[in-house]
DNA sequence: CAATACGACTGGTATATACCAGATATAGAC
DNA sequence: GTCTATATCTGGTATATACCAGTCGTATTG
């Protein structure tokens, strides 16, 4: 391992890829202790701070485990990489291995009722955009999905094809928007009728009701999201940390 | 706001304390921008390093956003202080303003089968305890939890009392093990008669299923648990990031 | 031989300094 | 007035150095 000078990646950044390459290819196995950090500075020519600055994403990360007047050593378990942060419908299905494709039921502007309008942080009668569809797996219908979105801070969305392109991707790309943060809930609920046609299941079946509220990194509620997912087909899982 | 030598907590920590405390405190509302850290950094007659650390906390709770050539700014919404992180039932509860108990169903030690040691990481035929046990939010049951732990780790679990203390409450100050990471999926499925009668609810109505690995600082698994709540009562709220 | 003391580690905290790149306000040019 | 160049902010990265407090192996002591 060397320092490349040429590498636009700040050095601190290079280290820590590197090690984190070790690790997630068995040169580092889980339990095995990392050099010290005065050895990796040596032997790289470079600060023990700059290396604690990568060593520190990673740890934060939960592949290293840090304990103080001991080594540093490499954190047992799988590393679940993605471990609570976003994932889009297309990206959690990805990550399953299926192919995810999804349905427009209805793509319109409307005026905010007061709940949304509450939720979203806009006053009553603002204008949103409402998207609603039917979300497939392999072909299988696996959640039905109501999006709200401030007209605001999304004006020309209507000239995008939302069956083509990934709704978050269009926010970054075209508005200079991220999803940082998500407040979610979940509860279990029974499939109305209409519900459970556009899912093909029986009326009455269970399933997962997901709300959600994100919000861009300064915070600001971008929007404002319902699925009901098929009790029999899908299953949530996230990690949780400390 | 002065640094106190006498305080035993590091410099940093000082810092990183008062500002969070003046952000909980309306001190510093949202969207505001903290003074640079070049300007803390003389004010307390500290390195601008250590400022620096102190804020990395903040940013890293999602309390402060920090934008390359502007200023560190408050971040907006209400700061939801354990997004994801470790809550016991009764933490659960107490945070929605309930008061948490639990009644004891069974407490033994058995022989594991393939499934759970080998999610506990243990060979077939290894000893662990089984507790299961029905939770009750404001004297009303919520859920239905089994919860399996491996025998060796956890030797003298028996002499306590579970109604009197708190699981993770008993690892921590007797078996010093702490929770630190969980693997944990949710689902949606109809309650069985046996679940249904210990709930109070209707045999067939909707619940979420949820199951947990958890692991210790180290990655090694501590507990396989797997817990049924009622869906017309509990409804499970978490926080994404980034 | 066991208990203890010590020295050589480990990471944790802190300082002072330097230069970079992006953002912004201000002063100047047109 | 509007545009532009520049000085001066911001945080981001990096260095070299220092001392502290745990941990642990080893040598010394009883």
């Amino acid at each position: 391992m060397r320092i490349n000078a040429k590498d636009p990646r700040p050095i601190f950044k290079q280290i820590g890829d590197h090690i984190r390459h070790d690790i997630e290819h068995g040169a580092l196995p889980s339990g095995t202790a990392i050099s010290s950090e005065r050895e990796y500075a040596e032997q790289l020519k470079v600060s023990r701070m700059t290396v604690r600055a990568a060593i520190n994403e990673l740890v934060q990360e939960g592949m290293l485990l840090r304990r103080p007047g001991r080594a540093t050593t490499v954190a047992n378990g799988k590393i679940n990489k993605n471990a609570i942060g976003f994932m889009s419908f297309t990206e959690d299905m990805q990550s399953r291995g299926m192919k995810a494709a999804s349905q427009l039921l209805n793509f319109r502007e409307e005026t905010a009722d007061a709940a949304v309008a509450g939720q979203l942080g806009l006053s009553t009668g603002a204008r949103v955009f409402v998207i609603e569809r039917v979300r497939f797996a392999n072909s299988e219908p696996m959640a039905v999905e109501s999006i709200y979105l401030p007209h605001s801070r999304f004006a020309g969305l209507v000239k995008f094809d939302l069956s083509k392109h990934s709704l978050y991707q269009l926010m970054e790309q075209e508005f200079h928007t991220r999803p940082t943060t998500a407040d979610e809930s979940i509860e279990a609920v029974q499939l109305t009728t209409a519900e459970a046609r556009l899912l093909s299941v029986r009326s009455g079946s269970p399933a997962l009701l997901a709300r959600r509220v994100t919000r861009d990194e300064e915070g600001r509620v971008i929007e404002v999201a319902k699925a009901i997912y098929r009790g029999d087909r899908y299953r949530m899982v996230f990690m949780r940390q400390r």
